[in-house]
RNA sequence: GGUCCCAUAGCUCAGCAGGAUAGAGCGCAGGAUUCCUAAUCCUGAGGCCGAUGGUUCGAAUCCAUCUGGGAUCACCA
């Protein structure tokens, strides 16, 4: 993950007061401060570097922290014998029933029962609110995302992005900033001349001529013939009597319109669902003022000059020209080579577009700009950030989030796409065969740096291949259970009922062990946040399942862990609640993601 | 050639700002259903964390070099 704006050491306090690690972070550094050793050379020491987190493996307790370790040296101590005092200091809280030294100075804790029984019911209490943060304390952040030419349907190339920059969006919302999710429309430049042709064409046919085959170089997908239609029932022949500069831009609206609706329909169908549009021709108004005020701006602040670059490496291009044009020293913020703002023909580069684009961003307000985009274009990143660095003089902040490509399979066989001939798998027809939820999922699985293979019959076939079911499967299973205590309560009115009244009655360690791992949710929330990474949560819903899902099958062979005790209504209830508390965090976490949280699955 | 991303079990991948015996799914071998949905669960086999150095109490994790794979490389968008 780039972090060119960022400082390693500025790591923002955890703010969410359900956050059981930031708790004992803050009453282990309290602790510490008691501590003689500590006092003597409190001001040669930083916590900084102490950790509190769960344990890798649950047996060693609730909560584990490095304090020893990290600490031992600049106290001049070794970590066993300040593990031992640090311990000995944290079996006064209340809270703690167990402490322990273990391998090279860890501490281990283990909290007490009532503890536990707390955080349940303040999971309850707080319902689907549970794990909201004010983490990003209300920070303005752009996330931008898809992006796709509006010169066609939204092909299977575009849903990682769609997906991942949704779902983060969503993440960042649920930790704490002010989130817009925006959509640049690439609505001006050549390809849009294109799109316009390619689409008068279609105009033509619809006017009832014959047009054979669709040039070299046109569209020739048949998503244009409605653009065709619309045009011939709304113009009939009046454009075809035109010039072409009179029809072009009339043509071009019509084609942007309707693309954009289709792109809109598309989104809709994956769940994804902007803000803002951002139309990149209203940079190019007014004789392009945005962009002019842009470049002025960089002008005046010193970024720009008039001069000449050096040939580019390896196979030089046929139409190279050695000449003088505007350029933007991006190198001396960062960028590997200075860039063109204006074109041989005087018009200015889809770059310097970008540079107002990102200039209107930051005057809009926003602390954080993050920018959603295909490994493919990796080598716009530096540029980017060199532009917001000059832009702003340092003071913004903004991230890259590369998502690698997505290799498409129908059966082991790579599915070949060729763009140009129009033959190429739509997003659409994905979502239609895999549906919405499966595809979310799969495509938030996997770290977005990674490569991803995307096989359809992995994906349908054995659909509960897909870890989306199975973490639906599990919040089914709880809508299930109250249905059971339903039957078995006829009375019981679960809607109204105070789940936490008979909390204490939850006490059994294999329902402590799922507690803790629904106590882990804020951690998740925010660690998954800061890092801007999405599949971290993705993965812990599995992982909450999969707690669940054990949990639930120790039911059939120990009846007295069953939720529904027919003999047994105080306790029925009780395990309603936490039933209640996997329920919402299941649904909390899958509404994130943006898929859905079923009642049942048959 | 420059830049960026990746390399962990047979396969697909996690590994949380360096920590304890490196995990999961699939596949493989075995087992669980008179019982809250078996779209589930349990047990087992399976690893030189690409290679070599370095940083330190401690490295899959950080740094350098190398190997192998992917992306990209003036005026396109």
């Amino acid at each position: 993950m780039p972090t060119a704006f960022k400082t390693q050491t500025d790591r923002p306090a955890r703010k969410s007061d359900m956050n059981l690690f930031a708790d004992f972070e803050i009453r282990i550094k309290n602790a510490l401060e008691t501590i003689d050793i500590v006092k003597e050379k409190r001001s040669e020491v930083d916590f900084g570097r102490v950790t509190v987190e769960p344990p890798r493996d649950q047996s060693h307790g609730d909560v584990a922290t490095n304090a020893a370790m990290v600490l031992a040296k600049p106290l001049g101590t070794n970590p066993r014998a300040l593990a031992d005092v640090i311990a000995a200091a944290l079996r006064n809280d209340p809270d703690v029933s167990e402490v322990s030294v273990a391998g090279p100075g860890f501490i281990n804790i283990r909290l007490s029962t009532g503890y536990w029984q707390n955080v349940l019911s303040s999971m309850i209490k707080a319902g689907l609110s549970y794990g909201r943060s004010t983490m990003g304390e209300g920070k303005k952040a752009n996330v931008e995302y898809v992006s796709a030419n509006p010169t066609g349907p939204m092909h299977v190339g575009h849903c990682r992005g769609a997906v991942v920059g949704d779902a983060l969006a969503n993440l960042m919302d649920f930790a704490g900033y002010d989130v817009t999710k925006e959509y640049y429309i690439n609505d001006a430049g050549s390809q849009i001349e294109v799109l316009a042709r390619s689409a008068f064409l279609r105009y033509r046919e619809a006017l009832g001529e014959t047009i054979g085959q669709i040039p070299e170089g046109l569209y020739p997908g048949d998503y244009l013939v409605p653009v065709g239609e619309a045009l011939a029932a709304e113009y009939g022949s009046r454009l075809h009597n035109m010039p072409e500069d009179e029809w072009m831009p009339i043509v071009k609206d019509k084609s942007i319109e309707m693309m954009m609706g289709m792109i809109r329909e598309d989104l809709d169908a994956l769940n994804v669902h902007h803000d803002v549009f951002y139309s990149e021709r209203t940079l190019h108004a007014n004789g392009a003022q945005s962009i002019r005020q842009a470049i002025n701006d960089l002008t005046f602040k010193g970024h720009v000059y008039k001069g000449t670059l050096p040939p580019p490496k390896g196979q030089l291009p046929e139409d190279w020209e050695d000449r003088e044009q505007t350029l933007f020293r991006s190198t001396e913020v960062g960028d590997d080579m200075d860039r063109p703002l204006i074109k041989s023909d005087g018009s200015y580069t889809y770059f310097a577009a970008d540079v107002a684009y990102f200039k209107d961003k930051y005057d809009r307000g926003y602390d954080e700009m993050i920018y959603v985009l295909g490994a493919d274009h990796g080598g716009y990143v530096k540029r980017l950030e060199a532009v917001a660095r000059a832009v702003s003089g340092g003071k913004a902040k903004l991230t890259v989030l590369l998502c690698q490509l997505v290799k498409l399979f129908r059966n082991g066989e790579p599915v070949k796409m060729s763009k140009r001939s129009g033959n190429f798998v739509t997003l659409r027809e994905v979502v239609d065969e895999v549906g919405r939820d499966a595809v979310r999922f799969m495509m938030l699985y996997r770290k977005n740096s990674e490569p991803l293979d995307f096989d359809f019959a992995k994906v349908t076939e054995q659909s509960s291949d897909n870890p989306v079911f199975y973490v639906q499967y599990a919040h089914a299973r709880c809508a299930s259970i109250y249905r059971q205590a339903k039957e078995a309560f006829p009375d019981l009115d679960t809607d109204s009922l105070d789940l936490t009244a008979g909390i204490a009655r939850i006490s059994d360690p294999n329902e402590m062990q799922l507690v803790a791992k629904l106590a882990e949710y804020p951690r998740i929330i925010e660690a998954a946040a800061q890092a801007q990474e999405p599949h971290r949560l993705a993965f812990y819903l599995y992982d909450l399942a999969r707690f669940f899902h054990a949990h639930y099958d120790k039911g059939r062979k120990t009846p007295e862990l069953r939720f529904v005790k027919d003999n047994d209504r105080e306790l029925t209830i009780a395990r309603l609640g936490l039933v209640r508390a996997v329920a919402s965090v299941l649904k909390s976490g899958l509404t994130i993601t943006g898929t859905a949280a079923p009642e049942e699955m048959r």
